[in-house]
DNA sequence: ATATACTTTCAATAAATTTTGAAAATTCAA
DNA sequence: TTGAATTTTCAAAATTTATTGAAAGTATAT
């Protein structure tokens, strides 16, 4: 296979594979540009490249920002802004882990927290199951928040030992 | 808080958190009902508590039978067929995380295996980066690959214990 | 200061996804 | 069989989400 079909179907099924991961299209797609091109992009590289527009570019790239995944970079004597994506895979990963449990563990959490403590009789078989229900997934969310947190300081080397020890 | 508000919210928060996880609002919320219901329901009881339509309702819980989370229940006597979810939160955990590697995970890998042998020169920066970024997130894949196949056999007694170890 | 290069915003539009509901298919009791 | 109860399908409609592109905003060089 050559370099540019291969870096076509990359970036498109890293696009297609955002999708299942409440990630849009594009956004997956600049990522996985970003992520294979040696040098820093301009907006208007990119653009080109992935034949979308100049505001979909910007607005995609800034959520790349938000979400610590792609750095502005300014280069000597250049005016435009260029863009590059953190290539240490597994930072990546840790950086992805700890947006969403930030976004979307955590309130979750607070919500069973609040849950739990619903009015009623617990001889009531609905409020049994309600309860009960609540508590094992709260349970576990903290149990996955926890392990969330120590993977997220970790390194690479010492949680893959681990995980072989583990599963050894 | 009332059974009734705190179940509502239940329901809808599940509903909201499934969308960022690439499922859809109603799929999640009617799991999210079965999981708090104390006996099977019915699909005009769905369609009643939820306010969405007959096709719509049956759809969805089609989906969440193929995924394994929900299974058809007869009971003796009656007509119409009823539904419950699986109510062990670990059970459902793992068997998300077995159909989601099945559908995602597994297929990546094999497009980054192919794609790991691209022609050209690897003194080429623009082949050195791109194989470089497809071998790396390989390698994690595939770990995660394994990591993953161990969950998806363990009893969560035995899992946390070991998370507990490995982080203490 | 002004012109030029570049970035950001956002209302309008397009595309993708979800939902509806009526019709067709199926199941089952009599 | 027949027909009533129930489930499934699917084209059309509604809704949600993503994209465009032109206009407004900002920064920089002269």
């Amino acid at each position: 296979m050559k370099l540019t079909e291969a870096k076509q179907q990359f970036i498109s099924s890293w696009g297609a594979f955002g999708t299942h991961w409440g990630i849009n299209r594009t956004m997956a797609q600049i990522h996985a540009l970003l992520l294979i091109s040696p040098d820093p992009m301009t907006q208007d590289d990119i653009m080109e490249e992935l034949n979308i527009s100049r505001g979909n570019t910007n607005m995609n790239i800034r959520e790349l920002i938000n979400w610590g995944l792609v750095e502005r970079v300014l280069l000597a004597g250049e005016r435009k802004e260029f863009f590059s994506a953190e290539k240490d895979i597994w930072k990546v990963v840790k950086q992805i882990v700890k947006e969403r449990k930030k976004r979307e563990l955590e309130p979750m959490l607070q919500l069973l927290d609040k849950l739990e403590e619903v009015e009623g009789d617990k001889r009531d078989k609905n409020v049994k199951t309600f309860v009960d229900t609540v508590s094992s997934i709260k349970k576990l969310g903290k149990q996955a928040d926890k392990t969330l947190d120590m993977m997220i300081k970790a390194e690479e080397s010492w949680f893959v030992n681990s995980l072989m020890k583990m599963f050894k």
